[in-house]
RNA sequence: GGAAGGGUGCCCGAGUGGUUAAAGGGGACGGACUGUAAAUCCGUUGGCUACGCCUACGUUGGUUCGAAACCAACCCCUUCCA
């Protein structure tokens, strides 16, 4: 990671300071872009799925701390490059999604940030935009002679993406290899509409923002910048996101605030500091203090973490109920109320209301786990798989606890 | 259009007629140890009404007592040539 410069803007200084700088282009001037001007910067993000997830968290901080420095963020759905579809991958004919979902898709991500970006119409109102509008009209012979021309197959081809996959001979199709130039399109695309200088991405992005920014100089005269972001790995050098269920969701019809409270709790002790500092607003001496904890007492800083990173993306209600329903059930062994919650018919069999509870897939799996000891009824290990749960074991607030393993619980009300 | 190679479980990858629900690795899950961490060690890793049965090695059909493996057609991927 090159060295950061020292910024004399707000945003530029807070932002390296806080960990998130990798690179960034004519430094200098985008410096004082920043100390002078509200700068309106867009990062592009796809709508493949109905929802993002905590690999893109980086980047929407990004946009976060655009917004409280009183800059302009546009984030960019890539509803026209969606409908492309992404060909890696090797034997999935994958299928193209159609303009509904996109659309649905679009929707259900931006109801997912809305805790995280203040969108509307004021000077720095974070606005959503889809770039279908533009690519979908494309025409194919005038953007060649229009934008085209612009583009050095020689230079595309010294392209880092480009280059590891011909020295890998791994293939490359040609709409991948146009990838690049829809994305530089987009940068300059936004600046005519909306004055957007900045784009922000990924370090792995820096090739395809750097043309963006080159095709700027020559189609609309102007001086475009990027800004860049490290890539986030845990401090086991694991990818960031990726847990039990699969990759963690922003959206909470996803995964519950509980969950991602939990998510967070389980950071690994090298990246409390870091994480604070990157996923959090907290003030970075407060932060300094928090991650010179030694020991078992960095769990309160992971605490911490938890219900801050959570407060920002769900609000701070829901992250004080995710906090108070994790001491109950792990500090206090208790039923914990805000615990995901499903409803039960008794008496029923364990292996029945493990499946029912999403805990296991599959009465096999239910078998196995009992095997090795790992599911719970009130926190007593079950030994036999034929086990009746009856009425009589709920609780006095009518419920029982469901638990795989040590951390995950469930709790079951009869119906 | 021609030639060659290939499609195996969540992923990578072995397997070229029976002992294969399929080696090995990764990942994941559970257990032990801890601090809801990491590292380490142990176990599990297709499904079911479960000493048995069902479904699975790109698709469909065939050869055989018996196929992931052999044959045919088709689909898809990769590479080289035009």
């Amino acid at each position: 990671m090159p060295a950061a410069p020292i910024f004399k803007s707000d945003f530029l200084r807070t932002f390296a300071e806080r960990g998130a700088y990798y690179d960034c282009s004519g430094a200098e001037e985008l410096d004082k872009l920043f100390a002078t001007e509200r700068v309106t910067t867009y990062i592009g993000f796809d709508c493949t799925a109905d929802s993002l997830h905590v690999g893109s968290l980086v980047q929407l901080m990004t946009l976060r701390r655009l917004q409280q420095a009183g800059h302009k963020p546009i984030l960019l759905m890539g509803g026209g490059t969606t409908k492309a579809g992404d060909p890696s991958g090797k034997d999935e004919t994958r299928q193209l999604l159609t303009n509904e979902q996109i659309e649905a898709n679009k929707n259900s991500i931006l109801s997912g940030v809305q805790h995280l970006l203040k969108f509307g119409d004021g000077p720095s109102d974070a606005v959503l935009v889809d770039n279908a509008e533009w690519l979908d009209k494309i025409e194919w012979i005038p953007f060649l002679r229009e934008v085209g021309r612009h583009f050095s197959v020689n230079r595309m081809l010294t392209m880092e993406s480009v280059k590891i996959r011909l020295e890998r001979e791994q293939p490359l199709s040609f709409l991948e290899f146009n990838y690049s130039i829809m994305q530089a399109y987009d940068f300059v695309e936004l600046y005519k509409r909306y004055g957007c200088r900045l784009q922000s991405s990924g370090s792995d992005q820096w090739g395809n923002v750097v043309s963006g920014i080159d095709l700027g100089h020559r189609l609309a005269n102007v001086q475009l910048y990027g800004l860049t972001t490290p890539l986030i790995t845990t401090a086991s050098g694991a990818k960031m996101g990726k847990t039990a269920a699969g990759a963690v969701w922003l959206n909470a019809g996803r995964v519950s605030p509980y969950d991602y409270w939990q998510f967070w709790r389980n950071t690994e002790d090298g990246d409390v500091g870091r994480f604070l500092r990157l996923f959090t607003d907290m003030k970075l001496d407060e932060i300094t203090r928090l991650e010179s904890l030694q020991g078992a007492e960095l769990n309160e800083a992971k605490k911490i973490l938890a219900t801050e990173a959570t407060a920002i993306l769900h609000g701070r209600e829901a992250a004080d109920k995710a906090a108070g329903t994790a001491r109950q059930a792990f500090e206090q062994g208790g039923m914990a109320e805000g615990l995901p919650t499903i409803s039960a018919t008794l008496p029923d069999g364990i292996l029945n209301l493990a499946v029912a509870a999403g805990l296991v897939a599959s009465n096999s799996e239910a078998r196995k786990l009992i095997a090795n000891n790992g599911l719970k009824l009130n926190d007593v290990a079950i030994s036999d798989p034929k086990f009746m749960v009856e009425a009589s074991a709920l609780n006095a607030d009518g419920v029982l606890k469901l638990s795989s393993g040590k951390k995950k619980h469930v709790l079951m009300k009869p119906a």
